[in-house]
RNA sequence: CGGAGCGUGGCCUAGCGGCUUAGGGCGUCUGGUUUGGGACCAGAAGAUCGAGGGUUCAAAUCCCUCCGCUCCGACCA
């Protein structure tokens, strides 16, 4: 009485299962592992749910964008999917041969709608009721919002999906000045962002084509033999120049020489671009300058897919035996793993330990499941892959120790119950 | 969108005109035993063989159409 109910994390109660065996269609890497361990669900070809374990992951990954987008500016909203044509139309983007991977549906009266790809067009149209002088600007919009492709071919698992959520920043400037200085933190932030979901290492910056906007725009590509992009990196640089925009006169703009780049897959996580007035005009998203002169708003488009780079972790970071978490998008911090014992007092002790751990904040799956093998709980850890386990059993309980193992390094330590919350903290700790 | 391959309980598959009431293994569920790296025993549930149409005395099996899935390529503003 009093008090209150926690919320209690036991795998004994959590919904999703792992699996030994999928359906061998599947075959890249991360979906076979995050559909095995039980973080999504296959609706269908490029269509996926987001289990409990998925969206403790995905809700991570979007925390530790919106920290960074916030920090230089940006403010979230969320628009609709059901997008307007006719504004897509001003900017000559409702075609489907101009776009090819529109979804479109109809309203009872026949008037056509699309699904939306991107927000660029009715965000400039929201825009004009917001911005009518230099004294509005810059504003730094941001959404994480779902999208829709129907791309011919969906694959990679995770990777290209039909339906999808992604993280589309928008900057708005008066000039092309402010643009460049906004694109300049954008980039950092990019670049933490990418460091915090733990594959900043092998993160570059990649020179990619600026399509019908500008020079060039740039990308971040992670390198891994599953990603569709090509890019020759300057390792020493730690800068990349994609396939597609590869040429002699290229490389001599951007400074980078031939001979110091290598070929590597990747996979392309990130991308920014410096849209200038490409949607301003047509859409008349305009401002009056300081001179008094009307100048059409300068825009940048910043887009990060969660889905995928949850998909990129998981590419990157696994082995034989399962998924292995960075800390900070660890769906939980510790796996508790309680070792069978006929001794009550084994369980006792075990809640005893979740319940402190919990109280201190730590975010702790319990694996309570008692009918379940010591073994069969190991397997289940290392495929699931918080990367501490902590496991309790009654030998090491009676002398008032505990088990730590390293998910990564499977590094297994020894250490007394009561240095336990230390430990735990100190790992995860900066 | 071009090319290729494949659809049999949740997964892997056997059967490829009649011997099938569609068989096995894994998983699931129940009971028991066991309990530190996916244990063992007993029992049970679960499939209109992707859908529709045809050929035939007879179709999971042969033919046609459609749908879905996967891979390669193209595309990816």
């Amino acid at each position: 009485m009093g008090k209150a109910k926690r919320i209690k994390v036991k795998q004994s109660i959590l919904f999703t299962k792992t699996k030994k065996d999928i359906s061998s269609d599947e075959i890249s890497k991360n979906a076979q592992l995050l559909m095995r361990a039980g973080f999504i669900y296959k609706e269908m070809a490029g269509v996926y749910d987001l289990l409990s374990l998925g969206l403790r992951v995905m809700n991570k990954i979007n925390g530790i964008i919106r920290e960074e987008i916030n920090q230089i500016g940006g403010q979230e909203i969320f628009m609709s999917s059901l997008q307007d044509k006719t504004i897509w139309e001003k900017t000559n983007r409702w075609s489907d041969q101009i776009v090819d991977n529109w979804f479109k549906t109809k309203l009872k009266n026949k008037s056509e709608l699309g699904l939306g790809f991107t927000h660029e067009e009715p965000l400039a149209r929201l825009m004009k009721n917001y911005i009518s002088s230099y004294k509005d600007l810059p504003l730094y919009i941001y959404q994480i919002q779902t999208k829709f492709r129907n791309e011919k071919r969906a694959k990679s698992g995770i990777m290209r999906a039909r339906e999808f959520l992604m993280k589309d920043l928008y900057s708005f400037t008066s000039s092309r000045e402010e643009l460049d200085l906004f694109y300049e933190k954008a980039k950092q932030a990019y670049i933490n962002i990418f460091q915090k979901c733990g594959i900043g290492k092998i993160t570059y910056l990649t020179f990619a084509s600026g399509g019908t906007f500008s020079k060039y725009s740039h990308e971040f590509q992670t390198i891994s033999d599953a990603g569709e992009d090509i890019i020759y990196l300057d390792e020493n640089r730690k800068l990349a120049v994609n396939k597609e925009v590869m040429t002699d006169e290229v490389l001599d703009d951007i400074g980078l020489n031939r001979k110091n780049l290598v070929e590597k897959k990747s996979i392309e996580v990130g991308n920014i671009f410096k849209q200038q007035a490409r949607f301003s005009e047509p859409l008349e998203l305009n401002f009056i300058d300081k001179d008094g002169q009307k100048k059409p708003v300068i825009m940048g488009a910043y887009g990060i897919g969660p889905g995928r780079l949850m998909g990129t972790v998981v590419e990157v970071r696994n082995d034989d035996q399962g998924i292995i978490w960075p800390k900070e998008i660890t769906p939980y911090q510790i796996h508790l793993l309680e070792i069978f014992s006929k001794n009550k007092a084994v369980t006792a002790k075990a809640e005893e330990i979740y319940n402190t751990l919990q109280e201190n904040g730590i975010e702790v799956l319990y694996d309570d499941r008692r009918e379940i093998r010591a073994g069969e709980k190991f397997y289940d850890a290392d495929l699931i892959g918080i990367p501490i386990q902590l496991i309790l059993g009654e030998k090491n309980l009676n002398l008032g120790k505990c088990e730590i193992k390293y998910r990564d390094t499977r590094e297994i330590v020894v250490i007394g119950i009561k240095d336990l919350l230390k430990v735990v903290q100190e790992f995860y700790q900066d």
